[in-house]
RNA sequence: GUUUCCGUAGCUCAGCUGGUAGAGCAAUACACUUUUAAUGUAUGGGUCUCGGGUUCGAAUCCCGACGGGAACACCA
């Protein structure tokens, strides 16, 4: 292993020697007691000069005794003094270390054997001081004591940046996801986006619960994959030495609770889907999934609309937002359209009235890739994605669905062949599906021995028959309106990322082959 | 899964029609008591992803493998 080491590794090696002869654990077991974040001292000192301005501030109330602790991002030394930038979980503040302060005695080896000699990029340290502003302008903490509390032996990506200007940055996709703590420490808007996930699920997770939403969790294994169309993993478990497949939705499951008697619930569902991958597609991947007993998909459009105009104004303090190219606007009310009105208006086909093989014919004019075993609704579906979809860039519920694509979702109250049932598009891509839930328990199975007919036709995602959920259905449930939102889409949007890999900390890879 | 592009120092990248590898940052050493991509001087650092082939000679050309990006397909 030893022999594999860089120059750079092997010198972090031989200080970290050099700590333990000075006697200096590096790796020390006590807590730092950490009293403020450099964002919070860097805020104070402005507040401060704003206060008394032209004044030269040598101290500032509050931050004369202050102990702050984060990773050493660059070390300036000049001589007598050094400046070091530490980032901690706020910010980067800089440090002014002199040799006077640090070593007011005879012994000056701290500063010239330890600052000097044994500290790299990536060490973690603790320093007390009090806060002040240098002759350049730059807010500092002025070093009176210092601990090693961490040493690094690797080196990080050196990131530097004038006037706005990036450069050396670390922006090898591979490197970034693989390694994505080293991507979070030196790449800060990446945090900033994961953060800004956090508060995106919060404020969904806040609104569903002011609206009486009782958050819950159901099984990931899952003996009949049901919910959704998808390819599942299948996995095994020992001691029932019976194949198990890992959740494709969570849907089925929260049906059950509603007619056990709760009248809201929500799951945010990590989802497992065996199928390709893509700048949209994780193999893993989270779908909040919600359902509110006696309501239909109208009133679900209402509430849906409500919450993203929420979120966007919680993240953004207003409705529209910059994604990519376009302006995006979540005010509420959201445009909506029936998806043979959205066909119409963009292939001139009125598909409404048309038999299977007429719609067939359609798709093949049109040069669609389509074929025998595929049913109306799939058929549908096709026409719908690849003429309609990446024309919806403004938030906009997609409704009344054929009954053939949608086996769990209630008939349409007055229109014959249709379900109640819509699909909200955002930025040209779908980030919701929902429906005024199916129950109606000899509908429902007739809908399951549908899709195995489509199955035994050739259509590898049709779902499978769940007979529990049949049974749970025929002891009675109530009027249910259901929904289930893409976290990561909405994520994307939200905070305006255009892959799903950078909203994801650690996206799928091929394993790596790391022996050492 | 298909098409296409890419893989050179810790990081970001040069390296032409083949002649045995370079820069900046980082590292090492020295100088410098308010620096701002600090500066100056000096030094070290590479199985050019891996394996074959062509050639007197391959980072460079060809084939294959591995890893990655992008597009398409499937889905969310």
């Amino acid at each position: 292993m030893s022999e594999h080491l860089n120059d750079q590794e092997i010198a972090r090696r031989e200080k970290l020697k050099g700590l333990i002869e000075a006697g200096i654990d590096p790796y020390p077991a006590p807590m730092w007691e950490v009293n403020a974040t450099a964002k919070e001292i860097l805020d104070a000192v402005e507040k401060h000069k704003a206060a008394h301005p032209g004044e030269e501030v040598h101290e500032v109330e509050g931050y004369k005794d202050i102990s702050i602790a984060g990773r050493i991002m660059s070390i300036n030394a000049k001589g007598k003094v050094t400046f070091i930038k530490i980032l901690d979980n706020t910010t980067r503040i800089q440090l002014f270390i002199s040799i006077d302060n640090i070593c007011p005695g005879e012994d000056k080896s701290l500063y010239n054997n330890v600052i000097k000699g044994l500290l790299d990029l990536g060490d973690f340290i603790g320093v007390k001081g009090e806060a002040f502003v240098t002759k350049t302008g730059e807010t500092s903490i002025r070093v009176k004591e210092f601990k090693v509390l961490g040493k690094a032996l690797r080196p990080m990506p050196v990131v530097k940046e004038k006037d706005g200007e990036v450069f050396d940055a670390f922006t090898d996709p591979e490197l970034r996801w693989r390694q994505r703590y080293v991507d979070l420490v030196v790449n800060p808007d990446v945090k900033e986006t994961f953060l800004k996930r956090t508060q995106m699920v919060k404020t969904i997770r806040d609104f569903l619960n002011e609206h009486g939403g009782v958050e819950v969790d159901t099984p990931v294994l899952q003996g009949i994959p049901g919910g959704a169309a998808a390819r599942p993993f299948i996995t095994h478990h020992n001691a029932l030495d019976t194949q198990l497949y890992l959740r494709i939705a969570n849907e089925l499951y929260l049906k059950r609770l509603i007619v056990g008697g709760f009248d809201f619930v929500y799951e945010f569902s990590r989802n497992f889907r065996n199928e390709g991958m893509s700048r949209k597609h994780n193999p893993e991947f989270t779908i909040l999934e919600f359902y509110v007993a006696y309501k239909d998909y109208i009133w679900m459009m209402d509430f849906t609309e409500r919450m993203l105009e929420k979120v966007a104004t919680a993240m953004h303090g207003t409705t529209e937002l910059t994604v990519g190219e376009n302006k995006i606007n979540f005010k509420a009310p959201f445009k909506r359209i029936t998806i043979y009105d959205a066909i119409k208006e963009y292939t001139g086909h009125d598909v409404s009235t048309m038999t299977e093989e007429q719609i067939y014919d359609v798709c093949k004019s049109l040069r669609l890739e389509v074929d025998k075993t595929m049913g109306k609704g799939k058929l549908i579906d096709e026409l719908f994605s690849a003429k309609c979809e990446k024309n919806f860039i403004q938030p906009t519920f997609i409704t009344d669905y054929p009954v053939e694509m949608s086996p769990l979702t209630k008939k349409h109250r007055s229109k014959p062949g249709l379900v109640e049932r819509f699909e909200l598009m955002v930025n040209g891509q779908e980030i919701g599906n929902a429906y005024s839930e199916l129950n109606d328990p000899l509908d429902q199975r007739a809908r399951f021995e549908e899709q195995v007919r489509l199955m035994e036709r050739g259509d590898d995602e049709a779902m499978f028959i769940d007979y529990d959920f049949l049974r749970a259905l025929e002891y009675g449930m109530p009027p249910t309106a259901g929904i289930g939102i893409g976290i990561d889409r909405l994520c994307m949007l939200m905070t305006n990322q255009p892959t799903i890999q950078e909203v994801l900390f650690f996206p799928q890879m091929r394993p790596e082959n790391l022996t050492s």
